[in-house]
RNA sequence: GCCCGGGUGGUGGAAUGGUAGACACGCAGGACUUAAAAUCCUGUGACUUCACGGUUGUGCGGGUUCGAGUCCCGCCCCGGGUACCA
């Protein structure tokens, strides 16, 4: 049999086919174990080599652990709601569902040239009916539903009415709105429905509240920010500004401490789990009022830093923040209107990244809670109103931006601690030291005088202590079409109600028009009938849901997909458990991952899983960039600036006159380039070409450099391309595509054919019996191909199985034991080659997927000697083969004997005589 | 700005604190061939030497160590995230 990969690649994948060799069950003896790719966007573009990088890298692992004896789901879906379909939508018209239907479909056709094992049958797609409508019911889960602090985990908002009908609220402990106010029994009875729903609403997981959008007039609709570039829209440059509106929001703020901690019990990586740790950002500090100069209101600040309150000089509220119109004097009124308006056109990253100093009096002025000195208030744009009171006290010693804000200003800069140094030029944040100027706790230090400042605050009831988090509620309220319909609708008195759990799922309807409305409503709005299905005078929510909403929870469904009556089964969630091993981007870091563990969270407080955790052990892939070639300058005449040359048709960054033709037709750019125009390189056969430079970017259609798995795979084979993929460098790091190396592991699976069948085709004798040094080299191969699949790198893996065959190759025989341990060492990085060899040249029956992975004997690789590397003060200067038993006296007596050592040492006595066993001998003089 | 990664030949990369550059690509030379393809062999960090060899070398500057790509301190550059891209 000859290397045919098309004819090979089809014939293993038809067998799986019919055997149904992927199909997995629930219910098995054997031990589970769940391996999950982060499914994929369904984009327009379809997949380039950078996608499946993560998937052939689980891929593998999912087949590892098979051979290893395990049951595992290893399934794969579609993240199917988003931006990118509607905004083609609005382009063309077609349907969003239209559209990602068949860009599903592109997308399954790709995956499955590349030999994946998936279970097709557990697909899911988010933006189904039959998936979404679990969506929905969770997030009714959510809406009926509050944090009780008392037992630490949700509970349901019926119980909370009960306790109110009861006993007012005062002794409920609730994660919940930090203003709540306080009721009996009987005032709760005699609010009204509209009051009372006001009032759950603070208590709620999924609940509702005032806040801002990214509104951009000219285009009547609000953006993401991913849509806003520069502080105006990307499509059309248009001014942006903050608009409040009202919106659906996730209490995860609730969770804060349990998906903390949480993190400790997670096989992740560290800088992951930081990640989010400084996402959640727990501070402990204290809520200081400061109650305003002539004015009933008061401020209310977080710090972290209460032992700094005797610098206090000034005080900075965010432009946004609520009290700014009533406190700001009328003098200001102009001046502080035009700085709200130019903050406004601000992202909270150019905000928080902005070097320049800036800000605004507003002429009112607090009064300090312990000296009742005036401190004067300030608006300035590095404080934003979403975080902690959107208020901060300024300490100017202390803090460098406050600092900074000071010197502007002139406001003054209060030294308060004594080991506060340099202080005239700049900020000293230390904690050292005994505190000066500091009235009351003059002379203590840190911990003492933080502990009695937070007594103090107690008492007088100006603050209390208080644990704080970085982290926000999560906004979950889109002005969009393509996203899940909240179950959710309002009765004329604006009285909200859920629809009935048994009428999910509330259907996406069609509607006219994709655009925006101009309202700021987004385009469920015009589907008049679809809004008022409930009655005259009521109307449905016509906000969808947000991207995460489908990808908080899709791991779950997989384990049991066509459920139609709830989203997973009792006994398919405690099978399967979570996922045992999950592969994708480091970008995904705080936001899907972060989301699904909340709601997985939930899910268990509700009883709907079992385990606490979605993702027991996470793994990130590195990002495939694009490799864009582009010529040189003067290659060309009369072009100055380099083109993008398609990557596809250079060879080894050469762009041959041939192909250069072929663009001339095709790329109008170089329709009026003449052939004589070009300064051409000549090669030792008389080609003509010309060299391109490189450049590493994103891969993207306008650098003319994606490349397409299907391209790879009919050029090379599927097995080939996965290697190189693996190949390429260690999963976790960031690295540029280049098509260039792939003839290395195309040659590598030639050669390893070659060990069965002849350059004719012809099957080798392989009734030999192995010979010793056959035996050390798959052994030696087998041990480290176990190891680098246990520490996940599999690109040194492919190394081996080269070094593997080459040394192979080399013998004057290999026998069929060998042959066969190798096959199935190889099968599942190259699955379809190992599937034809396993079954047509070695007569297997059941499938390579089903063999026992091989594990290695160490009596094959013993060594009597080992070549010493020798040191000279640390410079390699020789080797010396010794017995691997020799004592280290021994070794030293030879060594110094030994001719280029003694060179080196000029026979002076060593000072010191190193010896690592086994490693390596240092002679320092 | 803040948080998290990364920086080793012409290129992708390898290296439990122990011979830096495994394995490949590319390049150069050679074998086979009418020729090409395929295959095989040899060389390939830089500088220096006829050669043996020597010097130097893992982004930059310091440090710890018998020994540092690896550990510590201070910089520079690049990538990701930054709450409505997914």
């Amino acid at each position: 049999m000859l290397y045919d990969y098309n004819k090979i690649e089809e014939e293993a994948r038809k067998k799986w086919n019919d055997n149904n060799v992927y199909k997995v069950s629930t219910s098995s003896i054997k031990p589970k174990y769940y391996v999950l790719d982060m499914f994929p966007y369904p984009s327009g573009a379809g997949l380039h080599v950078g996608h499946p990088l993560g998937y052939i890298f689980s891929d593998i692992y999912a087949r590892y652990k098979r051979m290893k004896g395990f049951n595992v789901l290893h399934p794969m879906g579609f993240d199917a709601f988003g931006l990118p379909a509607e905004q083609y939508a609005i382009q063309t018209g077609q349907h969003p569902e239209k559209t990602t239907e068949d860009n599903i479909e592109t997308y399954i056709k790709q995956l499955n040239k590349i030999g994946f094992c998936y279970d097709w049958n557990r697909k899911v797609t988010t933006c189904k009916p039959e998936y979404y409508k679990h969506t929905q019911w969770i997030f009714l889960q959510l809406f009926n539903s509050w944090y009780n602090k008392a037992i630490d985990k949700a509970d349901s908002i019926s119980n909370l009415i009960t306790v109110f009908n009861e006993q007012g609220n005062t002794s409920v402990k609730a994660a919940c709105d930090d203003k709540v106010q306080i009721f009996s029994a009987d005032e709760w009875n005699g609010f009204s429905a509209k009051q009372q729903q006001d009032i759950l609403m603070e208590y709620r997981l999924a609940f509702q509240k005032e806040s801002f959008v990214n509104w951009c007039p000219a285009l009547g609709t609000v953006l993401a920010n991913d849509e806003i570039v520069n502080g105006v829209s990307e499509r059309g440059g248009h001014p942006v500004e903050k608009k409040k509106m009202s919106q659906w929001f996730l209490r995860i703020t609730a969770y804060a401490e349990r998906l903390l901690n949480g993190l400790d019990t997670l096989d992740w990586n560290e800088s992951m789990k930081d990640m989010q740790r400084n996402w959640i950002g727990k501070s402990i500090g204290a809520m200081v009022s400061f109650p305003l100069k002539n004015h009933a209101d008061k401020i209310d600040v977080f710090t972290t830093r209460v032992d700094t309150i005797f610098g206090v000089s000034f005080l900075v509220i965010a432009p946004e923040h609520d009290l700014v119109n009533q406190i700001t004097t009328p003098e200001f009124v102009g001046a502080v209107e035009e700085y709200k308006k130019i903050c406004a056109s601000k992202s909270d990253i150019e905000r928080q990244a902005e070097k320049q100093v800036t800000g605004q009096f507003t002429g009112a002025y607090v009064l300090h809670p312990f000296t009742q000195t005036e401190v004067p208030v300030y608006i300035a744009d590095y404080v934003l109103a979403g975080y902690g009171t959107g208020a901060v006290m300024a300490v100017p010693s202390g803090d460098q931006r406050d600092y900074l804000f000071a010197k502007k200003f002139e406001l003054p800069i209060i030294p308060i601690l004594d080991a506060q140094q340099n202080i005239e030029n700049e900020a000293d944040a230390t904690k050292e030291g005994k505190y000066i100027n500091s009235d009351f706790i003059n002379g203590l230090n840190y911990k003492e005088a933080t502990a009695l400042l937070i007594q103090k605050l107690e008492e007088q009831k100006l603050g209390y202590g208080k644990v704080n988090f970085r982290m926000r509620d999560a906004g979950y309220s889109r002005q969009r079409y393509w996203g899940e319909p909240f179950p959710i609708y309002y009765d004329k008195d604006g009285i909200i109600h859920t629809v009935a759990e048994d009428k999910l799922p509330v259907i996406l309807p069609n509607v006219d028009s994709y655009k925006p409305t101009g309202t700021g409503e987004s385009p469920l709005a015009t589907a008049t009938e679809w809004v008022t299905q409930h009655g005259e005078g009521t109307r449905m929510e016509t906000d969808t849901m947000p991207g995460y909403a489908g990808s908080s929870w899709y791991f779950l469904r997989y384990m049991d997909p066509e459920n139609p009556n709830e989203l997973v089964s009792k006994e398919a969630q405690e099978y399967w458990q979570n996922v045992d091993f999950y592969v994708g981007g480091s970008e995904h870091a705080v936001g899907h991952l972060l989301y699904s563990r909340f709601w997985h969270k939930f899910l268990k407080d509700i009883g709907k899983v079992s385990t606490e955790e979605p993702f027991k052990k996470m793994v990130n892939q590195g990002m495939i960039g694009g490799r864009s070639l582009l010529t040189q300058t003067n290659q060309i005449k009369n072009v100055e600036i380099p083109l993008h040359i398609p990557v596809m048709l250079a060879q080894n960054d050469k762009l041959t006159k041939e192909k250069f033709l072929i663009l001339k037709k095709d790329d109008n750019r170089f329709e009026n380039i003449e052939i004589d125009d070009v300064n051409w390189e000549t090669d030792k056969d008389g080609n003509e070409f010309i060299s391109l430079d490189i450049q590493l970017e994103k891969m993207s259609k306008r650098y003319l450099n994606v490349v397409n798995p299907d391209d790879m795979v009919s050029q090379y084979g599927a097995d080939t391309f996965r290697m190189y993929e693996m190949f390429l460098g260690p999963i976790d790091t960031a690295k540029p595509w280049d098509t260039n190396g792939i003839s290395g592991v195309a040659n590598f699976i030639r050669k390893f054919w070659r060990l069965f069948y002849d350059d004719l085709g012809n099957a080798k004798n392989i009734d030999a019996a192995p010979t010793q040094e056959e035996l050390k080299i798959l052994h030696k191969t087998i041990k480290k191909v176990n190891q680098d699949i246990e520490n996940l790198s599999f690109n040194t893996c492919v190394s081996t199985f080269m070094i593997g065959v080459n040394e192979l190759a080399k013998q004057k025989t290999i026998s069929k034991s060998t042959l066969t341990e190798f096959v199935k060492l190889i099968a599942p990085f190259a699955p379809h080659t190992a599937e034809i060899l396993w079954t047509e040249t070695l007569k297997n029956d059941s499938s390579v997927v089903d063999a026992d992975f091989p594990t290695h004997d160490e009596q094959y690789l013993v060594e009597s000697t080992f070549t010493y590397p020798i040191q000279i003060n640390g410079k390699h200067r020789t080797n010396i083969e010794l017995p691997v038993d020799m004592e280290n006296e021994e070794i030293q007596n030879i060594v110094l004997a030994d001719e280029t050592v003694q060179k080196f040492t000029e026979n002076k006595e060593p000072k010191k005589f190193i010896v690592v066993k086994g490693r390596i001998v240092n002679v320092v003089v």
